[in-house]
DNA sequence: GCTATGACAAGGA
DNA sequence: CTCCTTGCCATAG
């Protein structure tokens, strides 16, 4: 398994309750700026043990239409942890964004000046 | 190695 | 806002 997919899952693995991160978001923390969709591969393929349901894309929008193994939709299962999503698949992505501690980051043992640009971009107000 | 394929993203029309 | 185009890069064949 490459170190990739395991960061992937393994920040997938810390997104909290009730909140909800971007492919884009996971790609970049994972150490791979624009894998955004691997991240979709990814959880397609090895989701199974994951809260896949808790990324969505950039643009606050589910891109999944079909069910789980729990016959439940993401929307339902979003709708479970307390996150409005409308009829149209559509929530806001701002307002639940999941925004990982240093010690996460830390976790995944990446370089100071890649922290420094994550901070940047997904930290400032 | 090379090509095709995306559960994406960002910018332009 | 919605569509379309480009850029991306891990995987599968």
């Amino acid at each position: 398994m490459s170190s990739f997919k395991k960061h992937v899952l393994e920040i997938v693995n810390e997104i909290p309750h009730g909140k909800i991160a971007s492919y884009g978001q996971v790609a970049l923390i994972a150490g791979v700026a624009r894998g955004a969709r691997q991240v979709g591969h990814i959880l397609h393929v090895h989701g199974r043990n994951y809260p896949w349901w808790r990324v969505i894309n950039n643009a606050g929008r589910l891109s999944t239409t079909f069910l789980d193994n729990t016959n439940r939709s993401q929307k339902d299962l979003l709708l479970e942890e307390g996150i409005n999503v409308n009829k149209n698949l559509e929530l806001d992505i701002e307002k639940y964004r999941w925004r990982p501690g240093p010690d996460v980051l830390k976790k995944l043992q990446l370089e100071d000046d890649y922290i420094q640009k994550i901070m940047e971009k997904y930290f400032s107000s």
